[in-house]
Formats: structure tokens, sequence, C-alpha cells
RNA sequence: GCCCGGGUGGUGGAAUGGUAGACACGGAGGACUCAAAAUCCUUUGCCCCCAAGGCGUGCGGGUUCGAGUCCCGCCCCGGGUACCA
């Protein structure tokens, strides 16, 4: 009797293998053909949990089945190990966050092991390692030398939670963090920005050429948010000081300007205040910034009721000379455009509100249709009430708009993007330090690359106090300036965690490189990207920022110049959901991936998230789940016994090899087999994993009926080393173990098989006729059949001829082998 | 409100405009067993005693010899986004 399945010695035999035998290293230099795989490296929060689970399995089966393809794979892992976790720990437990998270990252490789995925561990890079620090600074120093890091006081995002600044991307729009869930404020702080703006343009337009999801790529649209418009100043009636600068996309309803409304916070708000109305206009700005907080937190729609009081000031509308008021009110936003409008109630729903509430009047400069029934109009439409633009449709007005406020001097077209530059500083310890002195002498100096890194000291006390440790520690911030020498105040804050993830990817291309963050050949040789994985949680953040990177380092020289786009194919995978939307503790444990580890293996594992449905989709875990999963397990016992079993072997199976000549039922598994090389190759490409499982599971049902029948040896065997080799992506501990008891060797180390095009087609297909369009008879045919045979086999159906009572066909679709419809 | 997705058996899900429900889970029945587990076999969309037949992919229309699939109009669910001028 041959061994039963035994997992845990399997798994653990060939994990230990692959961590040995090297077959998933690749030097720079590989001859094969190139291809860099790439799941986003995690944040190393302890054991790895089902999402990684789902997420590695993908990986890795893309990782084992382009190597049998016959490619050189690059597969790293590595860790993005600063955050707030390891430093929220400390401060609770007073552990050092080095020792929490080298701790946490321990626990996450094992897991990772234990899966079963397999990566070049030569090239791990972990983001709190000085070695990776060095370069993290370097590149910031870099980015300083050229003017795309720099600092600059402005109202930032405040986290109370988190004790720190926040980016805009970090803050949802519910005004909360999107860490901690704690309420953003507002505070005016000095801090360093990356500019990202300036890549606005390229940003958006390189969009066009991703392989990515379009959903991704639309969320990327409308964060960076470009906007076609005019910008022009007015006058302000009764001052030669100051002017009024407003944006808008619709300089052609200019003639039907009302009044204009700047932003509470807007720096001239002092200037055009009249004293009469400067009671008034403070209780309304300090009022503004109270309800804002309360209101963000509330998504009902009502309470967005637009609220304002009047300066006492006049602007001039370019147009008409005339003098409108100007309002502060809070529907206006400082953050976008001049923080200042031309309001026009007529064509636009938000100003038509704000109007209807004070008073204001509504002049329409679009003829609206018939019909209209609403209230502000911004469709398209001839303009009226409009002098010289009467009569024009919107665009041409646009145009026209525009060209007489630049040819006045005042204005011009432009173009807005919502797309801010981002907010780099944290004042945090867990981080990696901003190397910058800044001395009182020579200004903002940075840290020369002989003294980089940078490193955080170790002997900080971490105090709930909402302090960072490095601020408050006695020695670290005082340093010599690099240029002059003399004293001089170091940079405190650490850098956003994500910029330590917008590089990893190409560090990984040459990770022991010590001259340079990379070299510019080693990321030649892998970027761009050919698959990246991960979740749509980054569809902004990350993806954003690393875009950011990729283009700023080629722009400084690091990164070819060809490559612009780090990642030229992206997936992203669904989420796991417990019971709905909630995850909880227990819940959690209970489908911890360890529990499957030691019971059904990992192999079972990774197939049940293969098979349960398509990996873009959401999946809930429920009851039911385990049934699914022992299936997977069944399955995988049921490939184990077909291929190491004999007549004798397990109860209830049978499997007679015999020495014979070849027959009918050889030549249908032959059949089946190359049809199954065809169908999971191509699966596999398509990413429909799910459909591939089944067809493997089909096979094997059809193998164990041909082995009952008695299977021919040569058959047999060459059946079941195609299923093998099919599934030893999917299930690689179980496939490599039955491969080497079969035929020694590496099942992993093998060509991918090529269907047989001739044995694809099957001898016999099953010809489906209808009879006005609905199914009356099926029945089975040699698959080269002609069209005569095929139609008079038709017609001779009995069912056909009931269905036909007797009347004339008068129209006849063949599609041969499958169908064949009668029209009467 | 706007922009994406998506509604198929008891469940997860299959289906280049051509046999709707592959594959699996669950259920029912059976074989093996003293018994159970494991394994194996049969069956399983709904109506109908069975068969013949009919009805079936959220709802209503349309295109087509033929629609889950394409078009138009709705309903519901999920996600993203929201005073961006």
């Amino acid at each position: 009797m041959a061994d039963s399945y035994n997992v845990k010695e399997i798994e653990a035999k060939w994990q230990a293998r692959w961590d040995t035998e090297g077959l998933y290293q690749v030097d720079n230099d590989d001859p094969r053909p190139k291809a860099y795989v790439l799941c986003m490296y995690p944040y190393p929060s302890g054991a790895a949990h089902q999402g990684h689970v789902r997420n590695y399995t993908f990986g890795d089966l893309i990782v084992r089945y382009r190597t049998m393809r016959g490619e050189a794979v690059l597969s790293p892992f590595g860790f993005d190990s600063f955050g707030l976790p390891a430093e929220n720990a400390a401060i609770k437990t007073g552990v050092h966050p080095r020792t929490f998270t080298n701790a946490r990252i321990d626990e996450l490789k094992e897991s990772v092991k234990k899966l079963g995925a397999v990566y070049d561990w030569r090239r791990e890079v972990k983001s709190h390692d000085p070695s990776y620090i060095k370069w993290s600074q370097f590149i910031f120093t870099k980015f300083f030398e050229s003017g795309l890091a720099y600092k600059k006081n402005a109202p930032v995002n405040w986290c109370p939670g988190c004790q720190t600044v926040l980016a805009n991307e970090q803050v949802l729009a519910d005004g909360t963090c999107e860490r901690s869930g704690d309420q953003v404020v507002k505070r005016d702080l000095e801090q360093w920005f990356l500019a990202t703006t300036r890549y606005a343009e390229e940003l958006l337009s390189d969009l066009d050429n991703l392989e990515w999801p379009e959903r991704v790529k639309t969320m990327q649209r409308n964060w960076i948010g470009k906007s076609q418009g005019t910008k022009f100043k007015m006058a302000i009636a009764g001052s030669d000081d100051f002017f009024l600068e407003v944006f808008t996309t619709r300089p052609d309803t200019t003639f039907g300007m009302t009044y204009a409304v700047i932003a509470p916070e807007h720096p001239l708000v002092e200037v055009l205040t009249k004293d009469a109305f400067k009671v008034e206009v403070e209780a309304f700005r300090v009022e503004a910034s109270d309800r804002s907080e309360i209101e963000r937190q509330s998504t009902e729609v009502t309470s967005k009721i637009k609220r304002g009081v009047f300066t006492g000031s006049y602007a001039v509308n370019p147009f008409t000379g005339k003098e409108v008021p100007i309002y502060v009110a809070d529907y206006v936003l400082m953050g976008y455009g001049t923080g200042a409008i031309m309001a026009v109630p007529g064509e636009d729903q938000r100003d038509y509100d704000f109007a209807k509430l004070y008073g204001l009047p509504v002049i329409r400069t679009v003829q609206p249709p018939d019909d209209f029934a609403g209230e502000a109009y911004t469709g398209s439409g001839s303009k009226i009430n409009s002098d010289w633009l009467n009569g024009l449709e919107v665009d041409e007005a646009k145009a026209k708009a525009t060209q007489f406020l630049t040819e006045a001097g005042v204005g011009g077209s432009t173009i807005q993007y919502r797309l801010r530059d981002w907010l780099v500083s944290r004042q945090r310890y867990w981080g990696c330090p901003i190397p910058i002195v800044n001395c009182p002498r020579c200004g903002l100096v940075p840290v020369p690359l002989e003294a980089l890194p940078v490193l955080a000291p170790d002997d900080v006390e971490f105090l709930p106090t909402g302090e960072s440790p490095l601020a408050v520690h006695p020695t670290f911030k005082f340093a010599a300036c690099p240029k002059c020498g003399g004293d001089a105040i170091r940079e405190t804050d650490t850098m956003d965690t994500f910029v330590d993830s917008s590089w990893y990817f190409l560090r990984f291309c040459d990770p022991t490189e010590d001259e340079a963050p990379f070299s510019k050949e080693a990321v030649a040789a892998w970027m761009p990207v050919d698959q990246y994985i991960g979740g749509i949680e980054h569809a902004i953040l990350h993806l954003m920022y690393a875009r950011f990177f990729t283009k700023a380092l080629a722009d400084l020289g690091y990164v070819p110049d060809h490559i612009r786009e780090p990642f030229k194919r992206l997936f992203t995978q669904g989420m796991i959901r417990l019971g709905g939307s909630k995850m909880s503790k227990s819940k959690g444990n209970l489908v911890a991936p360890q529990r499957y580890f030691d019971t059904v293996g990992a192999d079972s594992l990774r197939l049940f998230h293969l098979f349960v449905g398509p990996p873009a989709d959401d999946f809930d875990w429920s009851e039911q789940t385990d049934d699914v999963i022992d299936g997977c397990f069944r399955f995988l016992n049921r490939v184990w016994r077909i291929s190491l079993g004999t007549a004798e072997s397990f109860p209830g199976v049978t499997v007679k090899v015999v020495n014979r000549e070849t027959n009918h039922s050889d030549r249908e598994i032959l059949r089946l087999a190359h049809r199954l090389i065809a169908k999971v190759s191509e699966d596999y490409e398509r990413w429909s994993y799910n459909t591939a499982v089944a067809a493997m599971m089909e096979f094997t049902n059809s193998l164990y009926r041909y082995a009952g029948n008695g299977a021919q040896v040569e058959t047999f065997d060459f059946a079941v080393d195609t299923l093998i080799m099919l599934l030893a992506p999917m299930a690689p501990h179980i496939t490599a173990e039955i491969w080497e008891r079969r035929n020694g060797g590496l099942v992993h180390a093998q060509k991918w098989p090529t269907p047989d095009p001739d044995l694809v087609k099957s001898e016999k297909e099953t010809l489906v006729i209808q009879v006005n369009g609905k199914v009356r008879d099926k029945i089975e045919v040699d698959s080269g059949i002609d069209e005569q045979t095929a139609v008079y086999l038709a017609l001779a159906s009995l069912k056909v001829q009931q269905a036909l009572h007797g009347q004339t066909v008068r129209k006849t679709i063949v599609k041969l082998p499958k169908m064949i419809s009668l029209v009467i």
C-alpha cells in the first residue's frame, strides 16, 4: 500500500528545499527573457492573514508558471517596516520599535514560507534597515537640491490621534484620518513638501498607456483633477492697491456675475472688510472654522447650507464695469484655484443656492431649453444678456471671453489641478529621518552622502505626550552645519512611510549596491515591473507616489530615461471580508492561515483562494468556507491517489494500468489532456484561475473513470504527468512530491507543456438543432461533419420533425459542428 | 448628486451572441463497514406523480434565426467621490 498524502511532512520538506536550492534566485545578467513580478511589500504586522495569502498565492503562481515557461522571473520580497503601529506599541509596552518590528518581520516571513511562496531572499529589503535609510535620505537630498523637496509654512492636516501631520491623500472625505479614524484639524506649520504637482500633467497623461484596471486609472485622474479654465483679476472699487483674482471654467458667463466670493481663509479678507462689517466677518470666520469640523463629520447633504457675510467691498466686472458685492462664504475653498470666485447664479447651482438665500439677483446668460425646469442651467445653448457674446454658443463664447481678458491684460486661460504637493513631514520617531540641517548662517543644508544615514538615536523614551521623541532628545537635534561647520539645528521630523515604498521596487533590482541607491544597469535590466499585484486600497496613495518617484528619479538621471512608469501591469485583487464588513479579532483568529497550514496544508488553502471565484472579486468568508477548503483538500487527495496509486493501493480507488494496444478510451483521454493544457494555459494568462482549477478537477474525474476501466501505461503516465505540471504553480508542494516519486527531479524545473493542436479538437461533437431558436434535439456527430450531412441528420430527427409540424423551413443557419438553426 | 462595478440554483460561482447553471460546497439516496470516519457510485434550477412538455439569468421594452451576453428605460445592491468654481 502506497503512503497516504502526509501534508505536514511534504510541505516542510519542500519548503526547506526551496530555501536552499535557488531555483528562484535570478541574477541581473540572466540570459533568459526577463520578467519582474511583484506583490506590494507589506507592513509587517505579524503572521500573514488571509489577504496576504491571497496576494502571495497569485504572485507565486505567476512566478512559478512564468519560470516553467522559460523566463528569468525576478520575485523579491521586502518589508515596509517603518510606521506607527511599532511606535504605538513602544509607547504602550516600552519595547523599542526596532525590536518589535523585527519580531513581526520574523513572524510574517515564517508564514510566507509556510505558504510555499518562493522569493529571491538574497534581495530582501527592509525600509528601516540603515542601508535602506541611507538611500532614502540620499534621494531626499537630491530632491532638495533640485527643488523637488522644499519647506514651507502652510495650513496642514493635523491628526490628534497620530500626533502628526498628514498628506491630503491621507485625509478621508469625511475629514477623518485614514489610519486612526480621528477627526483631522488644520494647523499652520512649517513643513516639508515634495513637488508632485510639477508632474501633474505627466502623471495624468501617462495613465493612458498603463495596463491597469480602468477604475484605478479613473481614481487617479479624478485625484489629479485637471480642469481647463480662465483666471482673471478684478479691480476693487475704491482701491488701487489690491485686486481680486478668480478662477472660472465658465468665462463666457461673466456678464451674469452678480456677486463675488472669497474663502474665509483668504488673505484679502482683512483688507476687503470695511470697518462697519468687521465684527460680523470676524465672527463668521471663527464660526466657519469651527463648523467645518463639525459638519464634515455629518454626511447629511442638508448640512451643506451655504453661509456667508458681506464684506462691504465691491469688485468691478471687467466686462461691464459694474460693481458687484464681495462676500465671504464657506462654500469657496482656499485650497483650490485662487480661493475666490465670480458668482454666476444663473449657470452655477451653488451660486444659485447662495443667491436665493441672500436675495442676490440672478441673470441668465445661456438660453435654456423651453422645458427646462431646474434652477441654474449648466448645459449648452446660445448666449443671451451678454452684449457682444450674444448669439454665440458656449464654447465659442468661452474662447472669445478669454481672448478679451487676455487682451485687456487682466487674465488668460489656465489649467488648474486638484492635485497638491505631497506633505512628507511626520512628527514621529519610527520613520526615516529627514537629512537636513538648519544653519543660522547657511540656511537649510542637506547632510552629505558620506554622513548618511542619519539614524535616530536609540536612547529615547516613548511617552504618550504626543511629542516626537526625536524633538525632545537632548542631543540629536544639535549638529554641525555640513557647510560652515558652525552650530546648527537638525531636522527632527521623519518622512511619511509612503516615501520608503515609493522606490523599494527599484532597490530590489540592485539591493546590495553601496555607491548609489541602485545602478542604472540593474534598473534597466528589470524595470518596469511586468506584473504588480496588490490591494485596491493603494489605488491613489502608493501608486501615485511611486509613479512620481520614478519620473523624478529618471529626470535626475538615476533611473534610465526610457523608464517613466514603474508598473506596466497592475492587478488589484479582491478583499477578504469576514461577516460583511466587520473584521473582529476573534473571527480573524478563527480563519488565521496557520490553522489551515496545520491541518489541510498550504496547498489546499492556496487552491481554495484560486478556486473560490475571480481574483478581482471580493470574497465573504462564511461558515461554509471551511467546507470549500476541505473540498480542495479532497481534490488534492484524489490527485495523490490517482498519481501514485495502483489497484491495491487505496480502498475504493481502482487504478488498472496495463500494457496493451491503444484503443478509443486512450485516444479520448489523450485529447482531454491536450485540451486541458490549452485551457489551463489560457486561463493562467487571463487570470481565470477558478476555471483552471475546475478544468483540472474535471480532468481528474475523467482520469478516475479511465483508470478504472483499464488504462494503457504510456497514455496514463502522460495524462498524470500533464496534470501534475499544470497544477504545479498552484499547489507546489504536493506536485513536487508526486513528480519526484514518479519521475525524479523537480516538477517546477520542467518545461511548460504545449498542446498538440490536432489533438485539442475532439473526435465527436454534440450537434444542437434549434427550431425557431429553441433547442429541439441534440445528436452526436463526427467533428469533421459536412454541412449536407448535418442538415440531413437534423431534418431526419424525430423531435425536429415534431417541432416543424410539417411546415417549410424558410431559413437554415449552420455553425458546424456545434449548431444548426432551422427557421419556419 | 456624479463616476465606476454588479444582480444567474439552497451557497461560491461557469458560460468568444449558439446546449444556461461547468466545477465545487451543501442536501437526498445507495455501496463498503458490526458501526462510524474515510472512500466510491447515483441524484439535485422550478412546475408536473412520472414522462412529454412548459417556465426560468433583477424588472419592462427592443435588435437577432437565436440574448445571461448587445441596445434603450427602470429597480435594487456594493464601491469610489463630493461645495474643486
